[in-house]
DNA sequence: TTATTATTTGACTGGTCGGTAAAATATATA
DNA sequence: TATATATTTTACCGACCAGTCAAATAATAA
């Protein structure tokens, strides 16, 4: 009994992840996420109780998108230094299709969003929080791998340099999207983060 | 001849350069910045053309306030590791004034309000680079000097690892700014700040 | 005092914002 | 076919947005 479901409320998120992640999350409207994805603004509001609803929900897909990828990378049948080296082509893989998809370098959604919403909604932010903690996790497993098989110092800090591995990444997007150029990424991504963990590029090669 | 100047303009641009800072460019409105400031609107639009000049005339004073700092700590009369531990410094201290005032932490301004406009505004967008650029400037003849006193690899590139550097320093605002949180910042950027340009620590102890 | 100029004021515009409400429509089951 | 439910549509709201304008005011020099 019932109508059947449509993809409206997909249509809806994909659009916002495309516009929010391009521009900014003040910078679009609810008019813009769905003009843009052909839903009235009627059923927007019939899927979403509000913009910042629609945001976080759009969050939790991108980090489950991001998940499935990590999960992947990080698997325990890995070598802790090949982890790192296929999520570092990873981001720059992507980037480099967002970029050609959105006509603009984006950098990091989370960090970008998080950035800007920090200070204005609490909620929004909390769910940012999470999901860095989410990614540093991943971080953090495989730093611990690389001290048992004595690849970087035993006496590494591992939440330390997890946070540490971080902020690098987010920083180097953040770079790419300000400049709006990926090739320092491209080039020096992978080395810099190596250099940055502690493992001599040879060890890899 | 006519009447003596005033200091709205520099009220104005005060206080836009807390509330931006704080909040973010979208989500402070032009309203916003008369209301706190006391100055009327029509006043603003006397002294500013649009929102966006008053941002950008903002950064320009905020990094004529940088520049002052940094002529100071990269002064080439100072050995080049002391260089990098001053301007940490004096990055920590600047983060909790900051956050004492404004009640959040603030992060890097350029890097916020560049990843927010990036792709919103070109004017903008351009200066924020600029201003970026700038700041790496700094960082690169330290780097040589590194490199001349033996103090680091001598085949380090130096254009790629003031990148680097920049690109961690805003990774590291902008995750004290999405966490609300410094003491990863106080207890760790230093350090981070070293290992990655790849000075051993006790070198300056 | 008067002319000149910088500054301030407050009312105003048209457009956009996030969000609402209710009727209309489509699809499933019974 | 009738009914229940999910979805869509359209028109609408008050608040706020960036920006305008012309009149008022204050301070200076002549």
């Amino acid at each position: 009994m019932g109508r059947a479901p449509t993809n409206s409320k997909e249509k809806l998120m994909e659009t916002a992840k495309e516009l929010i992640w391009s521009e900014s999350y003040n910078g679009v409207s609810v008019d813009d996420i769905c003009k843009k994805s052909g839903v009235k603004k009627g059923s927007f509001y019939h899927y979403f109780p509000s913009k910042a609803h629609l945001a976080m929900e759009t969050m939790d897909m991108c980090m489950e998108e991001t998940k499935a990828h990590y999960d992947d990378f990080f698997s325990p049948t890995r070598p802790p230094v090949e982890r790192f080296r296929l999520m570092a082509n990873y981001v720059i893989e992507q980037q480099k299709e967002m970029s050609d998809q959105l006509g603009h370098v984006c950098g990091c959604p989370f960090a970008s969003l998080g950035s800007e919403i920090a200070a204005q909604d609490d909620n929004m932010g909390k769910k940012v929080v999470s999901i860095c903690d989410k990614k540093r996790t991943y971080y953090k497993s495989a730093i611990n791998e690389l001290k048992e098989e004595k690849l970087i110092a035993p006496d590494t800090d591992t939440e330390a340099k997890a946070h540490e591995i971080f902020a690098f990444i987010v920083g180097y997007l953040m770079m790419s999207r300000i400049n709006n150029d990926l090739s320092f990424l491209e080039n020096n991504f992978e080395r810099g983060l190596f250099d940055l963990i502690g493992i001599k590029q040879e060890t890899q090669e």
